[in-house]
DNA sequence: CACGTCACG
DNA sequence: ACGTACGTGACGTGT
């Protein structure tokens, strides 16, 4: 037989370390849980088992020989986060059939050694999945070890051990004797480290030997001096280092095999915690779930192709369609409990113009833009059960309404056949919208959905489907331009480098500057030499190669991003129509994908010019309208602070008075250096700030920086106390939010991991700024085009660049247009301070932004 | 598919 | 000792 052993505590740590903090509603941490099932059933896959033991530590302290527990006795527990995940991970992988081997008196590694004794003996096949090296040590013509690293796995056997180590697998035990492990209390031998301790056992094999003929070998006499001066820690450590193989535990292997024995209970354990996407992976994924408070499982009706869909007093209809290139396949709606199929286009359309009917659906975007394409406007649209998801939690990954129904306890009925899969969530979609609108009403996030969100999914719908105008020829022409000097700087670049080798390859290209051209190392990344711009920045004057990679790179951004990019996503109409995602990031921005229209360059003259080619049609001009610093007002009212307040009320330049408050002078006295600063001073009060990183930005020591940050923070005392309470707050409830109640939760925050922690709060202080901002210019949008369309205008929005606006207007629209954008974004809310948006009026993007 | 890089607010 | 500001998406390379 062929056994899995896994080191049920290496793993978990493993899992809980390399996972980030995730948790279910109830506030349950549940990464461990989550990535320790993840790595076995993977690791069951590759390996492919007939049995499989799982062994833990018992939570008593635990001691291998006497001197043992005097060592392990002061190495830390567990965190609070990573223990309480223990008891329901112990449950679930019993109630998925598998055998949790513990012992009083012995670890997890000691169990794993003996069933790779036992195999020894026996002739039986032992895997052991851990991610602990120490266990290497059992490999043998019966054992191997699937060692779980943060890459890629690695297999050891015997033979690998010997090509990695140079020793055999028992040698390693006597490596470790004489270089010791800090992390297991293993002393080993005072300043002999891995190197050292393994050419001497390559040469000598044993710790015993050594000391046995210490004085005939053949080595350093400081090696020597080093060896007996720690002889006795060093026989110590050759005990501790020695995986115990005689565990009192059965190892019949027939015993181990693994077999769920409830699927359901199985399947609702997963779904209490949340662990959907391994209800999958276990094959549980069409287990009907229990109600947990909506009583009996439903039973799956459909209907296909249903003649007729009673509609007749009808006030709430809740369905689903399948709208692909703006028509119509299917819809689907629930009618009495049962699923009834159609694909009548003049009932679905009817259906979405009357009011009388309010409708109950998802990916309601897809809706408007299907009325939109056809000319009629959707009456009594009530709930859409994404937009409302993201709503109450806006880092989650998956809205499907499958994903929905388990997260918020809609019990999904089970699927009869494979043609009834896709109606398994209409069914009790009554269910969930009632749940998920229940929620949105607690949470008080009432306005946000129905005031915000749905309108601005028509809104976007309309953006998409009216597009952007484009000179396909001016980037194709553009496009040669770049690509005839990208070719000049490559012969370049090659001839500097002394051989041709791929630019774009971060890998090759830290070989050539650091290696072959010798160039001084920066900066290193996960996997070799850093090769980023700011590197190269400082690098300019080492060698004349480097300009031409930085000027190289530039170029050809713009050439394979924008140029060759734009030019395959440009529709048969001449324009371009991104998608807007209303779902996607956790701050409540929008995005924009295929293509991106949110980072089109601006920022240097050559990657602007770009903007050239976005153009408004004939006899038509672009709008453009922007806000001038949304962030730092919306910051100023939400802290209150009375400086930050008076500067805008006064329409001051507000980076001009950091810079004379930061730097304690008169404002007469402010240099454009000293604005600049401040303005990256204000930036970076905005993202949560660290010293280190504010004086990277602006050049200045990380002292430097701090003092600025300090002068910033007395001088804006509401900032100072705001920036305090919210991250307070945020660890109270778990969650911060903007103005308008739109929510993101921080399992960050309660992370013993200081990094982690230190990222959730600056998460906490930036989030409610820079959402509030996007739930402003949401607003903005549905009034602009409530304002566009009830004064008949011609002129539609086709843009939003977080804080920019443009509207594409017939010429003799323009200033009334400018006009519109200009009130409706400043005053799509009152603040505390004046909200300012400029607008400008071009025939190209270009031209348009001010 | 992950990583490095770089475009935007 | 380690890494270092918030939020995105696209491209090319290399495992």
């Amino acid at each position: 037989m062929r056994i899995l052993v896994v080191d049920g505590n290496s793993i978990v740590n493993r899992a809980f370390y390399g996972i980030r903090p995730l948790t279910n509603k109830d506030g349950q941490f549940t990464h461990a849980i989550y990535g320790f099932l993840t790595m076995l059933n993977k690791i069951q896959n590759e390996e492919n088992p007939d049995a499989v033991a799982i062994a833990f530590d018992l939570k008593a302290p635990t001691f291998r020989h006497k001197a043992y527990s005097l060592y392990k006795a002061n190495r830390k527990g567990m965190p609070p986060e990573l223990a309480s995940q223990m008891p329901p991970l112990k449950e679930l992988l019993t109630l998925l059939g598998y055998h949790i081997v513990t012992c009083e008196g012995y670890e997890a590694d000691d169990i794993l050694g003996t069933f790779a004794a036992a195999c020894d003996n026996s002739g039986d096949e032992c895997i052991i999945a851990t991610g602990d090296r120490d266990s290497l040590q059992l490999a043998s013509g019966q054992t191997k070890i699937h060692l779980c690293t943060n890459r890629q796995d690695i297999i050891y056997t015997p033979q690998k051990i010997m090509e990695d180590y140079g020793v055999t697998p028992a040698e390693l035990i006597e490596i470790k004797a004489i270089q010791g492990d800090a992390s297991d209390n293993i002393p080993g031998v005072a300043g002999i480290g891995p190197k050292g301790a393994g050419e001497l056992i390559q040469k000598y094999h044993s710790v015993s030997y050594i000391y046995d003929h210490i004085d005939e070998l053949d080595i350093k006499d400081g090696v020597r001096k080093k060896l007996i001066a720690s002889k006795e820690n060093a026989i110590l450590s050759r005990m501790l280092g020695e995986i115990c193989r005689t565990v009192p535990i059965d190892t019949t292997l027939s015993g181990y095999t693994v077999e769920i024995k409830d699927k359901k209970k199985c399947a609702d354990y997963m779904a209490k915690l949340e662990l959907f996407s391994l209800l999958e992976k276990y094959g549980l994924a069409d287990i009907p779930q229990t109600a947990r408070s909506e009583g009996e499982t439903q039973k799956l009706e459909v209907i296909e192709n249903a003649d007729n869909i009673p509609l007749e007093n009808i006030n709430e209809l809740y369905f689903n369609f399948e709208i692909s290139d703006k028509e119509l396949k299917s819809f689907a709606v629930l009618s009495d409990g049962k699923v009834l199929t159609s694909t009548d286009r003049e009932l679905f359309d009817s259906i979405l113009k009357n009011g009388n009917i309010k409708k109950y659906t998802r990916n309601s975007k897809a809706l408007f833009a299907y009325a939109d394409k056809n000319g009629f406007e959707i009456s009594g649209l009530e709930f859409d059960t994404e937009l409302a998801a993201y709503l109450l939690n806006p880092s989650e990954k998956d809205y499907s309404d499958e994903n929905l129904c388990m997260i918020y306890d809609a019990a999904l009925p089970a699927a009869e056949n494979e043609g009834q899969k896709p109606y398994r969530a209409l069914a009790v979609y009554d269910k969930l919208c009632r749940k998920l609108g229940n929620e949105i009403e607690a949470n008080d996030q009432h306005k946000l959905l129905y005031e915000i969100e749905i309108p601005l999914a028509n809104v976007l719908a309309k953006m998409e489907n009216v597009g952007f105008a484009v000179d396909r020829q001016g980037i194709a022409d553009y496009g040669a331009v770049l690509s005839q000097q990208i070719a000049e700087l490559e012969a370049s670049i090659y001839a500097e480098a002394g051989g041709e080798f791929n630019i774009n390859s971060p890998k090759q290209l830290g070989k050539v500057l650091f290696e072959d051209l010798g160039l001084p190392v920066k900066k290193k990344t996960k996997s070799g030499y850093s090769t980023n711009a700011e590197v190269l920045e400082s690098l300019r004057y080492e060698h004349p190669i480097v300009d031409m990679v930085l000027s190289y790179r530039a170029l050809a951004k713009l050439n394979s991003t924008y140029c060759e990019g734009l030019l395959k996503v440009i529709a048969p109409d001449g324009r371009i129509h991104s998608s807007f995602n209303q779902t996607e990031t956790r701050t409540g921005r929008i995005s924009s994908t295929e293509p991106n229209l949110q980072n089109i360059p601006v920022r240097t003259e050559l990657g602007r010019e770009m903007r050239k080619f976005f153009c408004a049609r004939d006899g038509w001009v672009l709008v453009d309208a922007d806000y001038s610093q949304i962030e730092l007002r919306v910051l100023a009212h939400i802290s209150g602070d009375k400086n930050m307040i008076e500067a805008f009320k006064n329409n001051d330049d507000i980076h001009a008075i950091t810079a004379s408050q930061v730097f304690n002078m008169p404002l007469e006295m402010v240099t454009p250096l000293m604005r600049s600063r401040a303005k990256a001073v204000n930036f970076g009060i905005v993202y949560g700030i660290g010293a280190f990183s504010l004086g990277k930005d602006i050049g200045v020591s990380t002292r430097e920086a701090s003092q600025y940050i300090k002068n910033y923070l007395s001088h804006y005392s509401g900032v100072d106390e705001y920036m305090k309470r919210v991250v307070e707050r945020a660890k109270l409830d778990g969650y911060v939010e903007t103005m308008f109640g739109r929510r993101r939760y921080l399992p960050e925050l309660s992370t013993g991991k200081a990094m982690m922690r230190a990222f959730g709060e600056r998460v906490a202080r930036n989030m409610p700024i820079q959402g509030t901002a996007a739930d402003i210019i949401k607003i903005a949008m549905v009034r602009v085009n409530r304002r566009l369309e009830s004064e008949k205008l011609r002129s539609r929005l086709i843009l939003q660049v977080h804080d920019e606006l443009i509207v594409e207007a017939p010429v003799e629209e323009s200033e009334q247009a400018a006009k519109i954008l200009q009130e409706e974004m400043e005053n799509a809310v009152r603040l505390s301070v004046p909200l300012k948006a400029d607008a400008a009026i071009g025939k190209t993007w270009y031209d348009a932004k001010g």
